[in-house]
DNA sequence: TTCCTTTATGCAATCGTATGCGGTAATTCG
DNA sequence: CGAATTACCGCATACGATTGCATAAAGGAA
C-alpha cells in the first residue's frame, strides 16, 4: 500500500470545495450546514458542492465551530477512578448517548482527589464543551458555578450533596437503602458487633453513609465502638487492611459493611488469608453491586446502584438542555437502591 | 453563595488582558507563552500582565491554538470495551502521563466493532489532536495511514499486526506464552481434550491465539476436535455460553483455555452452575490476569500481560513523538506475558 | 550630529467556519 | 414596459491566539 511520506499535508478547507465547485466558501459553507437560514441553494450547486466534498474527502474542522463559540459536539466527563466497575456503565451510557449524537466524550480521573477535580475544571475552562457529566467529590458549588459561568456548558452531576439552580443531578437514595439493610443485618441475622469501612470525612458521601450506618446503630439501640470504624480509599486493597485491623481485635466484629464493594471484597480476601469464614465468622456487606460481587465466593451481599440509569439520566438531561428541550431550574432525579442478598451475610 | 443568572458571560480573552495591562495583545501572547522568540519583554510590562492575567482570571482558549495547527494539548485513545478491567490500567497509565504534561485524553469505546474504530478515526479527523493511542482490531493499516496523513498526530497502537512504519507499536508476546502454557497443560496436568473459547476470525488477535492453540496441539500429537472450539465476544457472559455448550458434550473436554480472562471467570461459572467443580472436573485457563482473577474461586490460572507497561510505553512513544525528541520510523515493543499458576488449572 | 544597534512594543495576517449584508439576475406583477 | 419581488450567491468580518514584520525609543560608536 501507499503510506504516508509527507510529514503533515494540508487538510482539506472548505475553500478547496469551493474551489473545486467553482462556488465560493459560505455557499459550501450553507450547503453543508443545511440548516435553513432563508438563503436558499441552488439544486445544481448543491450536486456540485456535495460531489467536491466527496471526492476531495472533506471533513469539516471542529476547532473552527468550537473557536466561534458554536456548538463543540463534545462532552466531558469527570469520575474518580475509571478502574472502579461501579463507573464503567455510567461511562458506557454517556459514551452511548453521546454516540447517537455524534458527540465525542473527554474523559478525566481524579482519582478521588481535590486536586485532580480542580485540574478537571480548569481544562474545562480552557476548552469549554456543551456538556459536562461530573461525579464529583470535593468540588464546591462556587467551582462548579464557576465551571457553568465559564463554560456556558449544560451540567449534570451525581451526588445527593450537590444542590445548585441550574445543574441536573442524579442520586440514589442510599441512606434509606443503608438504614434498611444495616437493620435487616441486625434483626434477621442478628449481629450486634458491626464493623465500618468507610472513608475519610473529606467526602460528603462517605459521611452521609456512615451517618446513615449510626442511625441504624441507633434505633437498634446499639452502643457506637469506635474500635469498630476503619477507613479506606475506596480501593480493595484499602478494604484488606481495614479488616485486618478488626481481625486482630480481641473482640472481632461478626459482621462489616464496607460501604462499597471493592472494599468489601478486598476485606473478604483479608477474612479467608486468615483461614476464616465469610459469612460464618465475620459477614461482609458491600455497596454497589458491580460485578464482581457475583464472581466471588461466597457472593457478596450488596445494596445494588443503577449506574447505567443514571449515566442514562445524565446524558438525557445534559442533551435536553445543549439541544434546548429544557432550560428551567436544576432537576433533582433520585434513582432507587436495593438490598441484593447473595451469601457473604 | 452568589449563583450564576446570566446565561453565559463572554469569556475573557487575551484582549480583555491587554487592555487592563496597557500593552497590546501580542505583548500579552508573548508574556504567557514564555517561549522566548529573540523578541525580549520588560520586566515591568511582564508583571502589569501576569497582574492583569491574576484579577481577571484569564485562561486561555485552547481552541484557538488548535485552529492555528499548533498543538492541541489533546490525546485521543480508542479503546475496545472500558469495561473489560485490562484496559484500565492501560487507560490509567495513559491519562497519568497525559496529565503529567498537561493534556487531555479523549476517550472512545468500539465494542470490538469497525463501525466503532471507523467512527473514531472520522472524529480525529475532524478534531485532530496531538497524539493517538489505538487498541484496533478492525483497522486496516490504510486506515490508520488515513490517520496519520489527515492529523498529522502521532500515533501509537497495540497490537502485534499492526506494521505501519511510521507507527509505534507495543505487544505482548502472546503467541509464545500461550503455546508453553498449553504445553505445559497437557505435559505437566495430563489434558488432551482441551477446549477453546475464542473470537470470530475478524480480530487477528484471536486468529493468532488460535493459531498458538492449535501448535501446542500439534506439538503434542494431539488431534483436533472441531466441538471443542466455541467463538465468544470477548464477555463473560458468552464464555458461560461457550462452557454451557462444551458441558452438554456427550465428551466434554477437561479442560478449557479462554483467550481472555472475562470469558474464563464466565465459564467458570457456567461449570459450577452446573454443580461440577473446577479445576477437578474442568480446568479453566485463561488470558490478562485482570484484578477479579485473584477475587473468584478457585482463582483463576491465567497469562499475564502489563497493561500499565503497555499504556506507559505507548503514551511516552507518543509524547517523545509530540515534543521532536524522536522522529525516525515506527518502533516495535515487546513486553513479556508469563503464565500465573494458580488453583483453577 | 548622524548612523546603527539594541530593546521593547504594536500591527496585521492567519487558522477554518458561520453569517449578516449586499449584489445580480431572473421572474412576477401592476 | 417599468418596478418590485424572488432566488441565488459572494464579500467580508468575527471567533482567540500566534508570529513575522514594522516601529519607536534609547543607547553607543563614529
Amino acid at each position: 500500500m501507499q503510506q504516508s511520506d509527507s510529514p503533515r499535508k494540508r487538510a482539506v478547507t472548505m475553500r478547496d470545495v469551493a474551489k473545486l465547485a467553482n462556488v465560493s466558501q459560505s455557499t459550501v459553507s450553507r450547503v453543508l450546514s443545511g440548516a435553513d437560514d432563508g438563503i436558499p441553494i441552488g439544486e445544481e450547486t448543491r450536486q456540485r458542492v456535495m460531489e467536491a466534498v466527496e471526492t476531495l474527502g472533506y471533513y469539516p474542522n471542529l476547532y473552527a465551530g468550537s473557536l466561534r463559540g458554536q456548538k463543540t459536539f463534545m462532552l466531558a466527563m469527570m469520575v474518580a477512578d475509571i478502574a472502579n466497575p461501579f463507573y464503567h456503565p455510567m461511562v458506557r451510557a454517556v459514551q452511548d448517548a453521546a454516540r447517537t449524537h455524534r458527540y465525542d466524550v473527554m474523559i478525566a480521573n481524579t482519582d478521588h482527589t481535590r486536586e485532580g477535580e480542580m485540574a478537571f475544571v480548569e481544562s474545562v475552562i480552557r476548552r469549554p464543551v456543551d456538556g459536562i457529566i461530573l461525579v464529583p467529590y470535593h468540588l464546591t458549588e462556587a467551582d462548579i458555578d464557576r465551571l457553568l459561568v465559564r463554560t456556558g456548558g449544560a451540567v449534570a452531576t451525581l451526588g445527593q450533596h450537590i444542590n445548585h439552580p441550574q445543574v441536573d443531578t442524579v442520586y440514589g437514595d442510599d441512606e434509606h437503602a443503608i438504614l434498611e439493610a444495616i437493620t435487616w443485618l441486625i434483626r434477621e441475622r442478628g449481629h450486634r458487633r458491626i464493623g465500618f469501612i468507610g472513608v475519610t470525612g473529606s467526602f460528603s458521601v462517605g459521611a452521609r453513609r456512615r451517618g446513615a450506618f449510626l442511625e441504624a446503630l441507633r434505633q437498634a439501640g446499639i452502643p457506637i465502638y469506635p474500635e469498630l470504624f476503619e477507613i479506606g480509599d475506596w480501593s480493595s486493597e484499602s478494604g484488606g487492611h481495614a479488616m485486618n485491623v478488626f481481625l486482630s481485635l480481641p473482640k472481632p466484629p461478626t459482621a462489616v459493611f464496607a460501604i462499597n464493594d471493592l472494599m468489601a471484597i478486598g476485606a473478604m480476601e483479608a477474612v479467608q488469608k486468615t483461614g476464616r469464614c465469610v459469612p460464618d465468622d465475620v459477614a461482609v456487606l458491600g455497596f454497589d453491586d458491580i460485578p464482581p460481587a457475583t464472581w466471588v465466593r461466597p457472593r457478596l451481599t450488596t445494596i445494588a446502584q443503577h449506574p447505567t440509569e443514571m449515566g442514562r439520566v445524565m446524558a438525557n438531561a445534559v442533551f435536553e438542555r445543549i439541544f434546548g428541550k429544557y432550560s428551567g431550574p436544576g432537576r433533582r432525579f433520585e434513582v432507587p437502591c436495593r438490598l441484593i442478598v447473595r451469601e457473604s451475610v
